[in-house]
DNA sequence: TAGTGGTCTAGACCACACC
DNA sequence: GTGTGGTCTAGACCACTAG
């Protein structure tokens, strides 16, 4: 039964109630809860209805669902944090990439990241809207800017998508990819450029069908968005690189330094 | 009628195919589409079998739907682009803030902003595993620390969601923020405490039921969040504070000096 | 008032995971 | 097979917005 009738729809107040459980404790992390049916027993409403609840309570990631088994309490996730040191004064290359191998100051929480590979899933000219805008943070004309997409794979599993735009002379990293594991580590030591930042973004996004189908998520789950423009030590702008990683899992620190 | 047959669900069909008419500017942006009824009579399902694909094209960010109204495809939002300068040999204070107040080097896209407010929404002392977390950021006991959430309010609507947890000596920023406007205004020019970064750190979450409410979101839309612990001159950390924003909108960029 | 999306029901059948 | 969540229907009624 629910104990506050109030003015919000049935399903709504049925999330409160079972949200309410979750936060006081009554229902724990990793629990099971209890099946659509019984729910719909318990607050006297048709399954649909539950469902709708549950649905809202999935979202904001208070349980998940697993098909075929149950619905449970979500466990914290395993947070995977990117630290990088500041000021620079010459970043020598990507934050991201050096966690990844874990060495210099940038680590990740705790053990080190093993077995991160990065996987071609398209390459080509660039063309359209994107290319227009590519071009423009790359200070070059649209025609000559090639487009690179990859997974990175953690763990065996999918973990950042990449979108590198790259003017023709970088985007040789493409084939070089295979042997050096990171795009970045293709440029570096494939192609033997000294890359640096010139800036970085940060944003959230829903995830689309595409992202979403790619990263096992649901569509409109947030995503974590990093942009970016890497350069060359003459200044040239090497890529635009956009990564979208899932948000409960990702974590992006700047330390600066006393 | 759908062109694929497909193994999938009917309204992830119909969910694709709108997507489609809105990728290929069949829909274009800002335009009304079909009510409910029509889809379902178009595509020969039930009205929930509609229903329940546009769900997935409004969480997605594709559509947005206007009750009383109708279901229209979403225009480009206007994105806040927050920017700083990097390496930073004393950040004189925050970045978000002085972005807000557009003076100095930082600055935002278009025209600086005008008539940002923060506003106490709580204030008192922290408690529970926050505090404990606090604590920890602020080199300190948790016993004597304060929590001040607030509301940034821009253009008369909610924009961010701030929490700060302060010693107890910085504590009377949360006096000080009705004639200052901001927490960091009350801190620097209300008590002449000097600024600086000591982290800061960049994240992607689902809105919360609370959260959703306060930002006027749907719950489980993408938030970005920024935590971080600011200091002042000799060292002390002055606060640790967590800011939830609309991800759609809001975009923290960094730039590198050359 | 007319048109739109929002909620809810009762019941059916399907798909998946585990035993 | 049994139990779980996933999809779909037909139909009803409600709540909001605009003219």
């Amino acid at each position: 039964m629910l104990a506050t009738p109030g003015n919000q729809p049935l399903y709504r107040q049925i999330a409160a109630d079972l949200w309410n459980r979750i936060r006081t404790g009554t229902l724990r992390a990793g629990e099971q809860m209890p099946n659509e049916t019984a729910l719909s027993e318990e607050f006297s409403v048709n399954r649909l209805t539950v469902r709708q609840a549950v649905a809202e309570l999935q979202r904001v990631g208070a349980v998940e669902i697993r098909r075929g088994i149950g619905t449970f309490v979500t466990e914290p996730p395993d947070l995977i944090e990117v630290v990088s040191m500041l000021p620079v004064r010459a970043q020598q290359s990507d934050s991201t990439h050096d966690a990844l191998s874990a060495r210099g100051p940038s680590a990740v929480s705790g053990e080190p990241l093993r077995s991160v590979i990065e996987q071609v899933e398209s390459f080509g000219l660039a063309s359209g809207v994107d290319a227009a805008v590519a071009a423009r943070h790359l200070d070059s004309g649209p025609a000559d800017i090639y487009r690179l997409d990859t997974t990175m794979i953690r763990d065996g599993r999918p973990w950042i998508l990449n979108s590198y735009w790259l003017p023709s002379d970088f985007a040789a990293a493409a084939e070089h990819l295979p042997q050096y594991g990171l795009v970045v580590h293709a440029l570096k030591l494939g192609l033997g450029f000294d890359l640096h930042y010139r800036w970085r973004a940060f944003s959230a996004s829903a995830a689309d069908f595409d992202e979403a189908a790619r990263l096992k998520v649901a569509a409109g789950s947030p995503l974590l968005v990093r942009d970016g423009v890497t350069a060359v030590a003459d200044g040239r702008a090497a890529f635009f690189v956009r990564r979208r990683m899932r948000g409960d899992t990702a974590k992006f620190v700047l330390r600066y330094a006393e």
